[in-house]
DNA sequence: TTCCGACAGTGGGGTCGCAAT
DNA sequence: ATTGCGACCCCACTATCGGAA
């Protein structure tokens, strides 16, 4: 048994990115996975999907340097990629970089042009073929002749789009529609679609909703089986080990078996949250738990409930899950939550929670089943957008669709003091087409400068930007970065002289705090 | 015919673990 | 001991296609 070429995924890719029709990548790539063989299906959607099978392969742009000629003539299967990369990655710690430069040499250098470009893509996590998982979903219920919705259904339950599609070749409809929620087994979670304010975040869920705190921390999926318990995150990988007392938590619940969905966070004495970055070093590390735990204790706030003792509790309405959820958990182990009416009872309660130190709000149609993905937008999220007058020190020239253009912008405020210009980070967000050709112009015009990859400017344009905070940084010189900043809008009516200054966007977030232990 | 939901793309900062220096 | 790389946590926004209205 010979096995799929790879070169044939390299030629589907090319022209799955070559066509702009979704229909017709959806085509594509139903046809390449309709020539699968049995055993290499997964593999094909993998790759298909432009990602590996390995989720760690130690392998970035360094161990890529010095790579031989292409292959004059394809020889590679599927099967040969995956051996390769999993090679690698078992030795990712215990070998050494030379040794992973060394594989992936003599990969590349069995690899034709063509496939060398989908090698890379697939590394870098960069096929921009226009087409990723959902597309892919797509394609297994055209090749399959099976819904697309039952699909991704079992590919939610599974964790995995690859292992449905083997369910679809194998056993059609009737396979996808038996796959159950499994404790133990993590789903991929419901995602939020958000909204600019409260009322707009209304019009999509309808009238009453659920509006819940939105805490920002680290988001987990609970599984509990009898004695055991694990946590996943957002990308279901498995993290029990950091959070020895959620785990806990969940094991003094009087229950045998369960799944709930949460937000791990940390709370200051006074109750309000901590900031995400004291978060995000607990959840990060798996080195000497034991004091990160007593330094920086963390809690699980549930927000939704999958399963509860054998029950599965997906297509139950959000009402009566959160109901069960109120039962079985005391309340401070609950995100805060209201039900409201009207917009003007949401708008208030958005204030309240925004005033208690929170990132905003989740609101939630109560009817909604728990289904992945954003699909209907049954929930919501709304946060307070701050935005302040920056000036524009330098752009970054763009990459893919962006290719030509000045796309990425260093932003900086002026020091109160001095008058310099410090800065707070970079962003590339919130611009149109039109946009980014008309300050390219502008900037070029400007231009004193130019390192690699950066053009840099003066007199420095204002530009109206958008955040939702600032967060301690080592980067900048300011000690500070701006949090998700995106452009406005360019103010030609302003000049350095009407900047914000470093002390104003400090204002927003004071950042006293010490790290917890220290004081 | 117009509208809008779903999707892909373009990247941002911070943090850690680990190997190389 | 420090530095650089790779991985993954949080994330906003625009353009586009194609089905819904």
């Amino acid at each position: 048994m010979p096995g799929m070429p790879f070169e044939e995924l390299a030629r589907t890719s090319e022209q799955v990115a070559a066509t702009r029709s979704r229909l017709a990548k959806r085509a594509l790539l139903a046809a390449a996975l309709g020539r699968a063989a049995p055993d290499e299906l997964e593999l094909v959607v993998t790759y298909l999907s432009g990602t590996l099978r390995q989720r760690r392969t130690g392998v970035g742009w360094a161990a890529l340097t010095d790579l031989p000629a292409p292959a004059g003539a394809p020889t590679l299967t599927v099967t040969e990629v995956d051996r390769a990369f999993e090679a690698v990655a078992g030795h990712a710690g215990s070998g050494s970089a030379a040794r992973r430069s060394q594989a992936m040499a003599e990969l590349f250098g069995r690899a034709t042009d063509l496939e060398q470009r989908l090698l890379r893509g697939l590394i870098f996590d960069e096929v921009r073929q226009g087409a990723l998982d959902a597309l892919v979903q797509d394609g297994v219920a055209e090749a399959f002749g099976v819904p697309v919705a039952a699909v991704q259904r079992a590919a939610m339950l599974l964790g995995s789009t690859p292992a449905a599609a083997r369910l679809a070749r194998e056993g059609g409809l009737a396979a996808l529609e038996a796959v159950r929620l499994r404790v133990g087994q993590p789903v991929r979670p419901m995602l939020a679609a958000s909204a600019a304010d409260p009322s707009a975040a209304l019009l999509r869920t309808g009238v009453p909703a659920v509006a819940d705190a939105k805490l920002d921390g680290i988001r987990v999926q609970v599984h509990r089986d009898g004695g055991t318990v694990r946590l996943y995150t957002r990308t279901l990988d498995d993290i029990t080990d950091r959070l020895p007392e959620v785990v806990d938590a969940v094991l003094a619940l009087p229950t045998r078996d369960l799944v709930l969905d949460g937000e791990v966070v940390g709370l200051r004495p006074d109750g309000r949250p901590l900031p995400f970055q004291v978060i995000a070093s607990r959840t990060a590390t798996s080195v000497d738990v034991a004091a990160g735990r007593d330094r920086t204790p963390l809690r699980l706030f549930a927000f939704d409930l999958l399963r509860l003792d054998g029950r599965d509790l997906l297509d139950e309405p959000l009402e009566a899950r959160v109901a069960l959820l109120a039962d079985l958990l005391p309340a401070d182990e609950v995100v805060p939550r209201r039900s409201v009416g009207s917009a003007d009872e949401l708008a208030a309660v958005f204030a309240d929670v925004v005033a208690q130190g929170y990132e905003g709000l989740v609101v939630k149609n109560p009817q909604a089943p728990y289904a992945a993905g954003r699909r209907d937008a049954a929930w919501v999220k709304v946060k307070p957008r701050h935005t302040f007058d920056l000036a524009v020190t330098a752009a970054e020239w763009g990459h893919g669709r962006r290719e030509g253009w000045l796309s990425n912008l260093h932003l900086a405020a002026v020091h109160q003091d001095t008058g310099a210009l410090v800065m707070l980070g970079k962003t590339f967000k919130g611009l149109t087409d039109q946009l980014l050709q008309w300050q390219t112009e502008q900037l070029l015009a400007r231009e004193v400068r130019r390192t690699r990859g950066t053009v840099h400017v003066d007199p420095p344009p204002v530009v109206e930007i958008a955040c939702d905070g600032v967060q301690r940084s080592t980067r900048y010189p300011g000690g500070i970065a701006l949090r998700f900043a995106r452009v406005l809008r360019y103010r030609d009516d302003k000049t350095v002289a009407d900047v914000d200054t470093l002390a104003t966007v400090l204002a927003l977030n004071p950042l006293e705090e010490d790290a917890p232990g220290s004081g």
